[in-house]
Parts: C-alpha cells; sequence; structure tokens
DNA sequence: CTGTTAGCGCATTCAT
DNA sequence: ATGAATGCGCTAACAG
C-alpha cells in the first residue's frame, strides 16, 4: 500500500537546523534561555519548511485537545445557529475548537457521541439538548469532566446556564392578559422540562388573573412543528377562535400565523399571537412576532466561558470547581402581532 | 500543580487481566488468533474498567484522525444549517465528526484554520465559504491534502460540488418576464463569483428577451442584508416603483419584503419578488417565496462523500484522486411572491 | 544556553 | 496464541 506523504517534524527541522529537536522545540514554545542567533536560525528553517507542529503528539503529551464539543438537538433549528456563533466565537477567542453533534433529541445519540468524545478528543463538553435527565451526563460530570449543560439545570449538581422559563412565560401571558384577551390558546413542545415551565408559567397567570383554564386550548405538538397546522385549525373548528395564542417557540408561533393567515384571520386584529425564543427570523414574518426574547448567543458565549473556566481548574487543582447555575435574563419583546 | 485523573489505559486493563498490552490491543481490534477465554477475560475488565481507547495516541500512530473541517462564512447564515446537517450526517455515518469553522469571510480566519488544522487535526477539509481564488486551498491541495469547495469551483483542479447559477437566474428571469414583468429589479451581493454569476444570468435573460438592460434597477448591497430596505426605497422614490424584484438570495428577497410591505405595497399584485436558494424560512414568509430550489443538504452531502472518498484514497494509494467538479440540479420553485 | 532521554497510549513487527 | 520491544511527534526533566 502507499503511505501518506510525511509532515515535516520537530526532528527535521533540528537536523536541518543543526540543532536539537528540544532546542526547537524551545523555540517554539516561546521559552526563555536561548540565544538570539539560535532562535533566529531555527525560525527560520521553521519557516522555510513550513513546519507546523503535530497536535496530536501535542494532545497526546499534554492530554489536552483544545477542543471542545457543542451538543445540540439540531443546526436546523433556528435557536442553535445563533448560540453556536456564541460558543464558537468564544471558544476561538480562547484558543479552542468546537466540534459540532447533532442528535436530534435521540439518547442514544448523545451517549454514542459522550463515550466517544469524552476519551480524549475534547477537553470538555456543552449540552444544549433538551433531553430529560441523563445518566451519562452525570456520570461525566462525576468523573471530573468539564462539562456544561443549557436549556436545562438537573439539580444544580451540574454546571448550567439558563433562563427562567417560568417567569417569563407568565409575564409574556400577563401582558395578552392585560392587552384584554381572555380566550387564550397555548401552543405545547413535546415532553421536556422546559416546555413544562413554560406552560407552567401560563397557567400561573391565568389563575393569578381569574382566569378559568381550558384545557381544550392547549394544543399537544404530535408530529413535529408542522403539526400546529392542523391543530389551530381543528381547535378553531371545535372551539371557536381563540383571543389570542401564546406559542412556546417561534417556530411554532411562525406555523400557526401562516396557518391562520390562509384561514383568512388577520394578527393581531382577529387572533394575536405570541412566541417564544425571539429566533432571528421573527422579525421578518408578517406581521413582525412578538415573542420573549432570549439571548441565544449570550448563552452560548457565556456556556464556553464556563466550561473553559472548568478545564483551566482541572488541569490547575485536578478537580472540577463547585457547580454554578447561571440565569439569563429574558426580556418581552413587543412587535406587532400582539 | 494538580493533575487530572488518569484515565484508564490499555496497560490498565492488561494489568488485571494479567496479559500484555498487545494481546488487549488485538482483542479490541477484532484480530483473529485470540484464544476465546483471552479474548472473554479481556472484554470483561474492559467493561469493568469502562476502559475506552486514547483517541490521540491512536491518532498519532495511525496518522488519522476521523475529523473532518467544514468551513462556512457563518453558521447564522440560513444556508448553512442545512448544508451543515448534511455534512454531519454523512461523516458520522462514515465514522468521522466534524469541527465547525465560522469565518465570517474573512480571508485571515480561513487562513488560521488551515494552518492550524491541516497538521493533522483534520484529514480533510470542506470549504463553503465564497471567498475569491484562495492561494492556501490551492496550495493544500497541492500538498496532497484532502479538500472540496462548495460554492466555488475555481479551475475544476480542485474537487467542488457546485450548482449552475448562470442558468438557474437565466430561467428564473425568463419566468419572471414571461408573467408580463418588465421592469425587473436586482439586488445584488458582494463581490463573489457566485452572485456575478447569478447576475449574468438575469443579463442573459433580458437580452435574448429584448429587454433593455437598465443599471439603475440594479441595488448593490452595501453593508450587509438589511440595506437594501433603504435600496430599495430610495430606488423606488427615485425610479418608480419596478415590476418585480429578482433577489440574489432568499435572505436579501425577504428583507424586500418586508419593505415593500411596509410601504403599503402588495405583494405579488404591486410587485412581484423571486428570491434564489430556498432557505428554510422562504415558505413561512407572507407571500410564501417563489424561489430558486438549491439542494442544500445535497450539497453537503455530495461534498462529503467526496471528501471521505479522497481521504481514502490516500490512505490506500499516497496520493489523491483526480479532481471531479459535481454539478447538481436547481429548480424553480413558484410560490405565491411572483 | 543546549543536548540527551524518557514517556504520553497505542498498533505492530518480531520473537517465541 | 501471546509477549516484548519499537516508534508515531512532541514536551519536560535532567545533564551538562
Amino acid at each position: 500500500m502507499g503511505k501518506k506523504k510525511a509532515a515535516v517534524t520537530l526532528h527535521d527541522v533540528a537536523n536541518k537546523t543543526g540543532v536539537s529537536v528540544s532546542t526547537v522545540s524551545r523555540v517554539l514554545a516561546g521559552k526563555e534561555y536561548i540565544s538570539p542567533r539560535t532562535r533566529q536560525k531555527v525560525m527560520a528553517t521553521v519557516a522555510e519548511m513550513n513546519y507546523s507542529p503535530n497536535a496530536m503528539a501535542r494532545g497526546l503529551k499534554s492530554g489536552q485537545s483544545n477542543m471542545i464539543a457543542l451538543v445540540i438537538p439540531s443546526i436546523h433549528n433556528l435557536m442553535f445557529p445563533v448560540l453556536t456563533r456564541g460558543v464558537e466565537d468564544t471558544a476561538r477567542k480562547n484558543g479552542y475548537m468546537v466540534i459540532l453533534c447533532n442528535t436530534d433529541e435521540d439518547t442514544d445519540a448523545e451517549k454514542g457521541y459522550i463515550t466517544k468524545l469524552r476519551n480524549s478528543w475534547v477537553d470538555g463538553m456543552i449540552f444544549a439538548t433538551m433531553l430529560p435527565d441523563s445518566h451519562y451526563i452525570r456520570e461525566l460530570r462525576q468523573s471530573g469532566f468539564p462539562v456544561v449543560l443549557t436549556s436545562r439545570a438537573y439539580d444544580k449538581t451540574i454546571d448550567a446556564v439558563v433562563i427562567d422559563n417560568v417567569s417569563a412565560s407568565y409575564d409574556a401571558t400577563c401582558y395578552l392578559i392585560g392587552k384584554g384577551y381572555r380566550r387564550i390558546a397555548f401552543a405545547m413542545g413535546p415532553d421536556f422540562q422546559l416546555y413544562e415551565d413554560r406552560f407552567q408559567g401560563y397557567c400561573n397567570a391565568l389563575k393569578e388573573n381569574g382566569i378559568p383554564f381550558d384545557e381544550r386550548l392547549v394544543m399537544h405538538e404530535t408530529d413535529g412543528v408542522n403539526s400546529f397546522a392542523g391543530l389551530i385549525r381543528k381547535m378553531i373548528e371545535e372551539q371557536g377562535k381563540p383571543d389570542a395564542v401564546f406559542a412556546s417557540t417561534d417556530n411554532r408561533a411562525i406555523v400557526i400565523m401562516r396557518t391562520l393567515y390562509d384561514m383568512g384571520f388577520r394578527i393581531p386584529d382577529d387572533i394575536a399571537v405570541m412566541g417564544f425564543d425571539n429566533v432571528d427570523f421573527s422579525s421578518l414574518v408578517e406581521p413582525p412576532l412578538s415573542t420573549v426574547s432570549q439571548p441565544l448567543y449570550d448563552i452560548g458565549a457565556t456556556a464556553t466561558r464556563r466550561l473553559i473556566h472548568q478545564i483551566r481548574a482541572v488541569r490547575n487543582t485536578g478537580v472540577l470547581d463547585p457547580p454554578v447555575v447561571e440565569q439569563l435574563e429574558t426580556h418581552l419583546l413587543i412587535r406587532q402581532s400582539t
């Protein structure tokens, strides 16, 4: 069989310069106690031979890869491109690269990534998935591996960056009620804590304002976001039109808006619509969507900073710092759909 | 200083089982000539100790990392989440992981990734950026490193997966003309070949249909997508309204649609709008956007397959296969904005 | 200031 | 069928 063209190594550079490998290594590491002349000569050959260090050898030696993994449901979901930029920008600024892992919210896929990556491809992992409690993630953390969660906080035993879904959702619902809407439908997501919380906030607001909760006004996603096209249609046919719809994500809100539009309703005149997330596109739809703005980029950036902090803690002290759950602020963004 | 908790190594497993490291290595590699009993014992300790191989040691030894890099302008641009899934799914199916690199179309950033990654973090790279000819990428390829381009083909000396922008754009413009639109504005992008091609197709269609080209009907992006809000406004104030607008990307089309809407125009009754790309959201805006559909997922998947093919070629024969430029089909997707 | 050496964890060749 | 020994490319400890 053939073999790959051998890359130039430290050894080659040393030979050519007429010094030892360790000298070259020192020069490259910017160590002191190197004579200017030697340094200069080495730098010259390095440039001449176009040498660049073998990262895997370096990693094997140092036990660090300077890579982190970002585990998300799917980059296809509009929440994540923004969060991902927050992660990547922060990582790069600190000398880390990021490996992207799409799980489609599949527990086995998540587990697969963990077992594959923990053993030294990556120095730490960020989980932005919404899966319920995962044994593997706890175990990772317990074994001293840096892990940061977003979108879920477990029980504060793991570092996390979150928002207060219950109160954000409560505020949004109160706003709708304040505008005079009474029959407020809710578009529920799959069975994740995240959506339970948003639903809870909605219920709390209803109760505090003396509005009876009506189970028939909550739509449960059956088969992906698009199922809401059918759900809202069915609800209106059976229950009559609601005054407003509060969707647990912008994606759901937008699908609902389109359907409402197709059915001939005007927004917000006939029915108001409120979203959650403030995904990029929410300002571009017609009418621009009122929503709960979540600092997606910042969540990514904060999670990454925390992760890198923990990576350094492990390197320096041998153990992880105690976990911290950081809560970031959301705010109600009123545009024209309410 | 402290030290990281040592991971369990082949050595540990060997010791505990009472065999040599090479035996353990063989068992794990599924080699033959191992007594069933030994195999069994080894497997037991592996499971018991929760051993997993150190990827960097393995990589150092084998010269392969089983990672590839995907270089894109920004995951934030709606073209790329879909393309990225195509890449990631295909990569994973073949045992590769992907490192995501956002360059914001900055040549230095691109160069930085190249120098950092080529030396053995990744086995190959996909460039989905639109930057003009890059010396570094050619050099990569020439040095025998697997590279695949999308969105640009250079001169067929590098593997690429592309679409025919000129003719796709030509077809779209002809469609508009066929519908009776005469004053067709064009929303031009930055100075990349890609947009030149789309512009060329637009010009060709005009000429073939005997419609004089009017420079004042082409808008040039000044400062990001949002600049088209001002540009379309200004154009209409100065030149009167066009019959239709053909935007070089969906993003631009959508910003323009919003502005038109705000100005009180109805789409497509007053002004038709045509996009390019068929980004996810184009079906969700109001009215759903007519556009040139580009097989984004497939572009990513095809590029990845080709890249992996080349990686294997290098491993087996020592050299890259001759470059292939694959052209994928686009089609006109007529929705309600025209 | 610089060279020699050992060893990171693994796969593999050579013995046995 | 299995063990011992070597080396992938690099860094760091130890000698000068």
